[in-house]
DNA sequence: ATGAGGCTCCGTACAGTGTTCGGAGTCGCC
DNA sequence: GGCGACTCCGAACACTGTACGGAGCCTCAT
């Protein structure tokens, strides 16, 4: 049998064809395209066929630079994991400032991209990208020089980044759903809280919560919600994991 | 202008109306039989027709009982939270102990249905369902009990939920893509191995961490991550947020 | 008994989807 | 000049979510 069967569907691992000239259409084009389009109308409202009409090309015209839909979607993540800023090593505040750095720029990436966290959990390869790879190179980088063995930055990391994107999964749910309704945030909540206290009937606690949320600027909330967490966990990586902990 | 108008597009917030007599089709059969295609055939393989087909019903026929495909979803999210352990008040271990266990039931559940974390970015809605409501309420009460205020307690379940949906949503992306290719974990990484190494190129640190990766029962490693990683989270809520800490 | 109204179920239809395939055009190279 | 490789695309296929209108049935007021 051939040795080279596509056996793992992945761009990451498919040698790209090299072109000479310089085609009307490019694999960057097409991806920056299509993060534009995911940007303005969600997820949804992707489609090859929009695609190609923004970039001025036929519908089927972008299978020659994208194996599918699938693997478009893969090389849209790995471009929106290009605009997280990636730690130094060095920091003269530590590692915990330097991943702090890092995790709040990646919640702030993943939230102007609301729509990435539906793709997450079906881009089970994501971490070949070269973007991601980048980024897990320095903080692995960070945690090792904060006297991290290579085995417990690799733990810490993925509990820091599992943390982060379990915030901004729920964070993004929000805004994607107030962004659909086309209302503001304070109208929004207003008009839920018939739903919510009657869902937080016969659960007093649920009641208590609700009430004190209300008036409360959301916004600025989320953010305290997420430093505050944030600290929590690094307070319990450097703990557990830190060498002098 | 009427003051009912379907202002919050969720099943959480809209009035059920009540039959008397006992029809072909239930929302509860509906839930049912869809929660069951999910399992077996994965998000994309869940449509209408089929759905339709499992319950011996027409195509449109779940459209009185249900008012969407979104809101079929939202229903059965909910009903996969409700196969989540509730955790119970009075544990002589603590808070720590009855946490934990709610933690790793939740992630056991979201990996019974890895679907899911795909509908979880999109699902504003769904914590106003009925069993996340009482799960939540649960969770609450089990931090007050450690003495926790209220707010540290919403504060301290937030980060701690944040990241088991972060840490399933990786595994279940992994779980996903593995389903997909029909192959055994053990052959897949291999095969995965020629990517994962032209990706580490010219990162040290990621080609050590896959090199020493290589032949560990890649199960048993996932367990253990997330044991570990969650008594750091839990770790620094204690040090953070509970009273004595 | 009879009609009215409401509810459940579904066949049809529409607009749109991802993707395959075959053909047309264009370029560099022998 | 001709060949092969590559890029682009129109047509077509099988499928999707769901709006609509009609058919059958049940309950209740008259």
């Amino acid at each position: 049998m051939p040795a080279d069967e596509q056996q793992v569907p992945s761009v990451w691992a498919r040698p790209r064809p090299q072109r000479r000239d310089q085609p009307a259409l490019s694999r960057r084009q097409i991806v920056s395209a299509a993060l534009h389009l995911l940007d303005t109308e969600g997820l949804a409202a992707l489609s090859m066929r929009k695609l190609g009409a923004c970039l001025n090309a036929g519908a089927t015209s972008m299978y020659t630079h994208v194996a599918n839909k699938d693997e478009l979607l893969e090389l849209v993540v790995d471009e929106v994991y290009g605009e997280v800023d990636v730690p130094a090593t060095g920091d003269p505040a530590g590692w915990r400032a330097a991943v702090t750095g890092c995790a709040q720029s990646m919640r702030a990436t993943l939230l102007r991209h609301p729509w990435i966290v539906s793709v997450l959990g079906e881009a089970g390869l994501a971490y070949l990208g070269p973007n991601v790879s980048r980024l897990t190179e320095a903080m692995l980088a960070v945690f090792e020089e904060g006297g991290f063995s290579l085995q417990a930055a690799d733990q810490a990391m993925n509990t820091v980044v599992a943390y982060v994107v379990g915030v901004s999964t729920s964070e993004a749910a929000t805004l994607t759903t107030l962004a659909r309704s086309g209302q503001g945030e304070q109208e929004w909540t207003e008009r839920l809280l018939p739903a919510a206290e009657e869902a937080a009937r016969s659960y007093p606690r649920l009641r208590r919560l609700y009430a004190g949320q209300r008036g409360r600027q959301v916004r600025d909330s989320r953010d305290d919600g997420f430093r505050i967490g944030l600290e929590c966990v690094l307070e319990g990586v450097a703990a557990r994991l830190a060498p002098s902990g």
